[in-house]
Order: C-alpha cells, then sequence, then structure tokens
DNA sequence: CCTTAAGTGAGAACGGTTCTCACTTAACGA
DNA sequence: TCGTTAAGTGAGAACCGTTCTCACTTAAGG
C-alpha cells in the first residue's frame, strides 16, 4: 500500500482496489476512458468492479490526479494531471498523448465579459491537436 | 413554409416538422436541451417526434444555426449561434442565457503548443458565469 | 407529374454511467 | 489491540439521453 497513492484520493480513504487503479492511470501515457482503464486493470486477478472504477475516476478527479480532457464515442476522457496550477489540456487527435498549456483567458475577455455584464466563475478550454510523433507517424485529419 | 427557416438547415431539406423546430428554437433566450426542445413543441398539435427533433439539432449545428454549449444532468445544452466568424460562448450558469465572446487561443498559445511540437487542429472554448439579471435577482453560486 | 433520395415517427435498442444493497474493511479513538 | 462505524466494494439492475429500425410519407429537381 504505497504512500504516494494515498494523496491522489485526497480526503478518501485508501484500499487495494484504489491503489491498483492510481497504478494503472500511471501505466497510460496520455487520455483514456473508463473501459480502457478498467481494461488495463483486468489483466490482474482480483480486478475491482466496474463501479469502482468510476467512482475511483470521480474521487480522482476531485482531488486533481486526473482531469477530463474530452470525449470519444460517448465516452469520458482522462488523462493523468501533474501539473500544478491553473492550466489547460492540448490533446493528440492520433494518440491521445496529453501536454499541459497555460490558461489564454486573461483579464481581456474577462473585462469583454464585463462589457456584457457577465462575471464569470469558470470556463473550459481543451486544445486538440497533433502530436510529434503522430506527425512522424504520417497521421491524417482526414483518415481518423 | 418561410424561407428564412430553409438556410437554417444548409444542405438538408425544409419540412413542416422543421420548421416549427426552428421556431422553437428561435423562441429560447439561451440554451436548452433537446428534451426541453421537444417539450415546447408539444404544445401545438402535430409534435414532431423525438427521433425528429435529435436529427434536426445535428443538422441545424451541422450548418451552424445552433451551437453545443455545455450540458446539464448529462444532457446536451445548445443554443442559438447567431454570430458570424469564429468565436466561442459564455453561458449564465443562472438562467442559461447565452453571450458571444471572441476568441482567447491567439498567436502566442499557438507558439506554445508548437514548442511542444504539436499542431493545433481545433480547440474548444466556454466561458461560464452569471448575467447581469441573475445578479440583480441575487442568484448565488452555492444555490445551484 | 414522376421519380427518388431524404425525412418522419413509434417503438426498440444501445451503451455509458449510476444505483442498489448486502457484505467487507480502512481509519480512528479508547 | 480492539471495537466502532462510516466508507468502500461489486454483481447486477436500473437509468436515461441518444441512436437505430423500418415501413411509410414527402420535398425537390427535372
Ligand atoms: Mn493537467
Ligand atoms: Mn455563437
Ligand atoms: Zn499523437
Ligand atoms: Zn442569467
Amino acid at each position: 500500500m504505497a504512500r504516494d497513492a494515498r494523496a491522489a484520493y485526497g480526503a478518501h480513504r485508501m484500499s487495494p482496489q484504489r491503489e491498483r487503479i492510481v497504478h494503472a492511470v500511471e501505466s497510460f501515457d496520455g487520455a483514456f476512458t473508463a473501459e480502457e482503464l478498467a481494461q488495463t486493470l483486468s489483466a490482474h486477478p482480483d480486478t475491482p468492479g466496474q463501479a469502482t472504477v468510476y467512482r475511483a475516476l470521480t474521487a480522482l478527479e476531485e482531488s486533481g490526479f486526473v482531469a477530463r480532457v474530452g470525449e470519444r464515442d460517448g465516452a469520458v476522457l482522462y488523462a493523468r494531471c501533474d501539473t500544478d496550477g491553473h492550466h489547460h489540456h492540448l490533446v493528440c487527435i492520433g494518440c491521445g498523448h496529453v501536454s499541459a498549456v497555460s490558461c489564454p483567458v486573461d483579464e481581456s475577455v474577462i473585462r469583454a465579459a464585463a462589457r456584457q455584464r457577465f462575471v464569470i466563475t469558470h470556463h473550459e478550454v481543451t486544445l486538440y491537436g497533433v502530436c510529434r510523433s503522430c506527425l512522424a507517424a504520417g497521421w491524417t485529419h482526414e483518415a481518423h
């Protein structure tokens, strides 16, 4: 029961299942769905149940250990988030590789909103593109 | 069969159902779900079927007549989009009122991505806040 | 008109996610 | 080291927004 996995769940309890889930999350290079995470976990005995995987993802998102970075085929895409401070994500539409980017929502945007009598509470920003290795592999937008 | 509704569907055919759907969309001040749209339509006889409403929304989104502006209770939130050119949306979390905002993703963000060997293809930006009338009505984030 | 590809809709199916509930257990204090 | 208890687990069912099926209707171009 590694102590480092403990922190990933914030105030939540630790369990052997959650320990394995954290490690499985760390085994991904980039974005993954709940189903893919469960699939990875099923390679070992004592596979955590489906409900446990979903509950763990919710807890991991609350603590900031993972973040939602889009969706694929109707399923939420998650990714490990190890960058501190407010930022957003750049997701490769070829392989799912995720990179952190600084927030583009600056004072001028806030002021533009204020001009429309809005007080901004939060925002969502996600950038999509093609990473270096996918470009090198000849990835094309048309071939999905 | 108004000619103006025709354009909202791009290359798609017009039908009495789609005509009514366009008008129902225009009756909303801000964001709405497919269900709410269908609910509005059901006030009159010859209510378009559920499948027709979903298909119309897909067509209206393709043509740019509406845009997705978030989700509520697992359902996609749409809003009329009458602004030309590339822009994003500012949604009131109190009443759903939607306002257009200019895109904050500028050259510096593109360059930051390029520094990480990424070529950006597209992006999603949505701002959330509280509009003037909701502020005046004492809307608080805590009370949802 | 004629032809035909597109649209319609009642109902079934789909599928990601959440819920139920009996059972187990991590965490904490005595 | 225990006892207590709120939290976690998981098989299976339920949920529910959305999509599909398929027989029928119709908009639109020639
Ligand atoms: Mn991150
Ligand atoms: Mn718009
Ligand atoms: Zn890639
Ligand atoms: Zn408002």
